[in-house]
DNA sequence: TCGACGCGCTCCCTTACTTCA
DNA sequence: CGTGAAGTAAGGGAGCGCGTC
């Protein structure tokens, strides 16, 4: 896992794709709602709305009936606010939504049970020891895919990021596994991806907003620069110089450019930026060299 | 025709395990 | 050899579209 900043950061900005496009959301917590729809290959997709907190809560293991795995650990459900809330109060559809999710948990697990009473025909290959497939240690052994399966699972992603239930079913055969393990390595394949893509866009967001940083800084300095051309211009010509490139005469009391003519002050009041009024009534200290 | 319901799919978050520095 | 970080397979909650009744 990546280090937390990214990992909150990735909570926060729920990036959506499509084939024709980017689109970015905010987001935070564990529930969310979502839109989906169904493409033309026949796959869905799903746009993401919004986040909402969760709270998550230990509690016994099911696992044990799903036949994958025999152990009996705890593991934890994420508990949403919005089941919190049809367990207090408001919203309707929370509650309905949470009944329904429950049976159809229930229905997940047959359903996995199901394929997997199918599937147990032909065994499964992975890099698990036979002392683990048969479960005597008690603890939840991990199975890890072989480079070929890994490598004909990357090709069949880059050819179409979802698969259709035909697809699957063909690939698993193809694989030896069994459909499920297909359907997860696929969610987690675009779930991976999606987070690349989260990380890539989050950086040239970060450039982004550093460009429009700088040119703000230059846009404002070069407001102020001309504020105070606009300032200068509307005083006496011998106010417009530089203290120190003017003089004057003890003798005809005339001022006078010390370096140059009016032009070349003028340049320098220009370039330099224009000098304060304090500035311009500063001790004429210099020589009457003018004269 | 409309609403309720179940199903299948996706998503996300999280956990548990493996691998590696 | 122990340990923490990173990678990843899998579990489970939730929303949505679609078909059926």
């Amino acid at each position: 896992m990546r280090n937390k900043e990214e990992k909150a950061l990735f909570k926060m900005m729920n990036m959506v794709h499509h084939e024709d496009g980017l689109t970015l959301g905010l987001g935070y917590g564990g529930g969310r709602t979502s839109e989906s729809k169904l493409s033309s290959d026949g796959h869905r997709h799903h746009l993401f709305k919004h986040y909402e907190p969760s709270l998550t809560l230990g509690r016994p293991s099911e696992d044990s009936i799903h036949g994958g795995y025999d152990e009996a650990t705890t593991t934890t459900t994420t508990v949403t606010n919005m089941a919190a809330a049809a367990a207090s109060h408001s919203s309707p559809n929370s509650a309905v939504s949470s009944f329904s999710n429950v049976n159809r948990s229930a229905v997940k697990r047959e359903r996995d049970i199901a394929s997997e009473e199918v599937d147990l025909e032909r065994p499964v290959s992975s890099r698990v020891s036979d002392e683990d497939e048969d479960g005597s240690t008690g603890a939840r052994k991990k199975l890890r895919l072989t480079k070929e399966q890994s490598a004909l699972l990357e090709d069949s992603f880059k050819e179409h990021s979802t698969l259709n239930p035909k697809q699957k079913q063909d690939l698993a055969h193809r694989l030896n596994l069994r459909p499920r393990q297909v359907e997860v390595w696929f969610q987690n394949r675009r779930a991976r991806t999606k987070l690349k893509q989260t990380e890539v866009d989050c950086e040239f967001l970060k450039r982004c907003c550093e460009s429009l940083t700088d040119e703000n800084r230059r846009l404002q300095k070069e407001l102020q620069e001309l504020k105070m051309i606009k300032y200068t211009s509307s005083m006496p010509l011998y106010m417009q110089f530089p203290a120190a490139t003017l003089s004057m005469c003890p003798s005809c009391e005339r001022i006078a450019s010390a370096g140059g003519g009016e032009d070349k002050a003028k340049a320098a009041t220009f370039l330099i930026g224009a000098p304060k009024p304090t500035h311009l009534y500063g001790p004429f200290t210099n020589s009457p060299a003018a004269c």
